[in-house]
DNA sequence: TATTAGATGATAATGATTATCAATAAATAG
DNA sequence: CTATTTATTGATAATCATTATCATCTAATA
């Protein structure tokens, strides 16, 4: 069976490039860290604990590689970093975020919500869609859930 | 009437804040160039053209008020700057990006795409929606029909 | 083995944004 | 109306994420 990391080799090869241990590593903190939404800060520090001699330059040039090739994705959730999504296989347009203004929690969403949009927009705009972005931003279930139990506490 | 800068001070005001000179300023530069996704810089120095003795920070510093009493959305392309859009009048759920790969463009959408989506999200993540971010990344309409013209040429 | 191109690590440079602080302006108290 | 407090501003220093530089190292090839 084909792993994951094997199949990352495959993509960096087919671009000339090579799976160095450095890189490697640096792919491996991500696969071990999915739905984290990791920083290029925090993808430096996991793998220092793996690999102390690498260095910060060399994990932000294997991202901005890896993002190049869409091997990952790269977010913006506004508050001053960059975060580092790997993408699930085959399902770049079904991963959306929700995140919290209450207590900063991001979940993610694995569901196509956009098919009919999509179909929408490429149409009436001649635009041809190749990636999109969509997060929502509001009150998550967890906050929810502590309101109605702290309304219940009221009566 | 009530125009629409009477309106923002009122709101302002309802956030017991002063429209000073240099945030009247601010605002109408916003007002005079909307749909053009200003960066901080970029309002800066259209600021400066009226009112040359304004600072680079208070033009910070009334971007990031109007961000928080929602006036202005705080958007980012993922090129490291943040851009500052009006919203639409009670259009705040309206808006969204075509963001071309090929040129660089940014054009706008007005219409409400996620009326349905933003139902299921509610229902089944009981998520309370307060705002969301939607862009598409893609070949806008003048890049496809520069290369339909380049095709036509080749036969 | 010598040569070359690619990759790395340390660190300096950059650039956007934020913090600081003295000077102003505006609001309020006396 | 003046004194006092408070908010706001402009200049600029500080911060912080990211990028560029460059000498060194590695791996592939001649």
């Amino acid at each position: 069976m084909e792993s994951r990391i094997d199949r990352i080799k495959k993509q960096l090869h087919g671009a000339s490039y090579k799976l160095t241990p450095q890189r490697e590593a640096t792919v491996r903190v991500l696969l071990e860290n999915e739905e984290d939404h990791l920083s290029a800060e925090d993808v430096y520090l996991l793998v220092k604990e793996k690999a102390p001699e690498i260095g910060l330059a060399t994990v932000y040039r294997t991202l901005e590689l890896l993002t190049e090739l869409k091997i990952v994705d790269k977010i913006n959730f506004g508050d001053g970093v960059s975060r580092y999504d790997l993408r699930q296989e085959g399902a770049a347009h079904f991963h959306h975020h929700l995140v919290c203004i209450e207590c900063g929690a991001v979940d993610e969403i694995q569901e196509d919500l956009l098919e009919d949009v999509e179909a929408v927009v490429e149409k009436r705009w001649n635009f041809q869609i190749k990636d999109h972005r969509l997060t929502f931003h509001g009150i998550c279930w967890r906050c929810n859930e502590k309101h109605a139990a702290e309304d219940k506490n009221k009566e």
